[in-house]
DNA sequence: TTGTATGCGTTATCAC
DNA sequence: GTGATAACGCATACAA
């Protein structure tokens, strides 16, 4: 009924020559004369031959593919980010792999199980939970120069990071709400143990302090990213007595819903309170009132994390370089931000 | 400076038994005594050893792996449901490949790419677009019923096809908008090669006569899915001479952004315009006015493309059985509809 | 430029 | 219940 898959005895059978000769039409074309070539590939295409990559891999030792780590595929905002990583490994002839790290399986694990059984030939991780000891695994099996964080990074480890300019986005934030005459002025913070709601909320704090304004307690409010966090976060924000003329919000999804359910309240955006986000997923400029945010370069964040990794895949084991790159981030000013009520 | 990986031959020196034991503990424990079994199972402690996946997929002519094509990675919509495909599949042991086939390679090239070369064991496709010449190829190679559609689907091939009650829920917003008065309805459309945005439409112009409503041509407002598009359509809706009181979109993202531009021009949703989506993205409850949508399960989707196309790896290849299911879809009564202006 | 021969690391078949 | 060994399909060192 159906063929057997044609292997590379018979395309070289068709084209009278050996299987060596095949394989190096495939890999090497340019050590083969015009002529067989050309016998070569015409008798690939008469036969349908593929190459067989469980074959190739274990003889090359290579997987011809990488891992990426996301935490929460469901997100948006990530899965801009795998969009144009899968580009670049895709233009390079290599496969991605996907797993979401919110399984139930830690990122350590996963890592080092894709890298230790050859499934993955590298990874690139946007989730920045991983440990001292799985470096140590990493180096020891010579493995550490095939990992690169993108967007969030851990500071236990010391891996090839591309990120966002963070503290700039933070500092942009306060700034612009500062200029606008704010004094008062809350933080909507991402998960304690999260890298980046580190970051954002210190140079928050900072940067308050540089413009000589206090915070009082309540006003850092604990969010998640989440949408449903940002409305968590809303209800402690209008419950306040003294409350603020305007909130830095560590995410767009939080800044959003926040908004959504101020506006339910009552409050009105920006007039009784501003609002900044942070990320710039695209639905930010299609709310009304538009919100006013930091935006990443997500697609450029994924292609500079993927040239980096294939970079060093593709490279002789140099020495090892642990280069952080900085993508830059800017301060979108839509409507979500005005000067605070009674100026 | 690094250990050499260890082989299956090392565990099997180590154990004091042969390779085949130490394969045999890995893949049918059973069969061994429970002695032997410890000391391969200590060997391989002690020795870190972890399959090498190249060999074994070589050896069993299996990938361990599927591939999720997914129109446009970037898109929520399709996250959610990946990473619940990339759930089941993490828990059975394979590995997930993704691949945005809004990539220049049409989506028949990549899939038998993938399954041909031995990438991938199977498809989850989210992209209907796939050719029946393709299908022919798959037969020929009894690669068929590896192939599963989720979501979108193609008339032209016949596959196994999971996909949210399309019909059923274009009547319910067309049914919801009728109960609440109104008589005029636009609706923005998808993609006119997409089947979903052509089934919405369809359906929706069959209920409107069914209510004896009649449709402008204007009325039908061609979109993509999108929310730029979203935006657009509702500039093309405000110009109307004799406009809509209500409008069904294809996709939550044109709805979000539909009643972003309408708002800044003035128009009250619902008062003046009511609206309902499709899709229930997350954001949809987040919003203010939060919106009025249909409700597809995305989570169930992908879980159950995925379990279809597991049992299908598994099981022997049976009769072709070509099963279409419908997972459920729900009208989520929110804030953007009301009866319509003078009513 | 091309062919020969070996081995990548595992599983499956057949013995014992 | 366990061991010896061939075979999976390809790429490469070496020879010609």
């Amino acid at each position: 009924m159906q063929m057997p898959k044609p292997r590379i005895t018979d395309v070289a059978q068709v084209a009278g020559v050996s299987t060596a000769t095949v394989s190096r039409a495939l890999t090497q074309p340019d050590r083969l004369s015009e002529k067989t070539r050309q016998r070569v590939f015409d008798a690939i295409r008469t036969t349908g031959y593929r190459v067989n990559r469980a074959a190739r891999n274990l003889r090359t030792q290579r997987a011809g593919a990488v891992l990426v780590l996301v935490p929460n595929l469901g997100n948006p905002f990530f899965s801009l980010i795998l969009s144009s990583i899968n580009d670049v490994f895709a233009a390079n002839g290599y496969s991605v792999l996907v797993f979401d790290s919110q399984q139930p399986s830690a990122p350590d694990q996963v890592v080092s199980d894709y890298l230790f059984n050859g499934s993955a030939d590298g990874v690139i991780t946007l989730d920045g939970h991983m440990s001292a000891t799985m470096g140590e695994t990493l180096k020891n099996a010579d493995l550490l120069r095939n990992v690169v964080f993108c967007c969030e990074w851990s500071d236990k480890l010391l891996l090839p990071s591309i990120r966002s300019d963070n503290p700039l986005g933070a500092r942009l934030a306060v700034d612009h709400l500062v200029a606008l005459g704010h004094r008062k002025i809350a933080h909507v913070t991402g998960p304690s143990d999260n890298i980046l709601a580190r970051v954002r909320r210190s140079v928050f704090e900072d940067r308050c302090a540089h413009h000589g304004l206090s915070i009082a307690p309540d006003w850092i409010i604990p969010g998640d990213f989440t949408l449903s966090s940002g409305a968590r976060a809303a209800e402690r924000l209008i419950a306040l007595a003294d409350r603020p003329t305007a909130v830095f919000c560590a995410s767009d999804e939080i800044a959003l819903s926040l908004i959504s359910r101020a506006q339910q309240a009552g409050l009105r955006v920006p007039e009784d309170l501003s609002v900044v986000g942070f990320d710039d997923i695209e639905i930010a400029g299609h709310v009304s009132p538009a919100l006013t945010t930091i935006r990443q370069d997500r697609a450029l964040l994924g292609r500079m994390a993927a040239e980096e990794l294939l970079g060093r895949l593709q490279s002789d084991p140099s020495p090892h370089a642990v280069p952080i790159s900085f993508a830059p981030v800017e301060l979108i000013t839509r409507s979500t931000t005005a000067p605070p009520p009674g100026r």
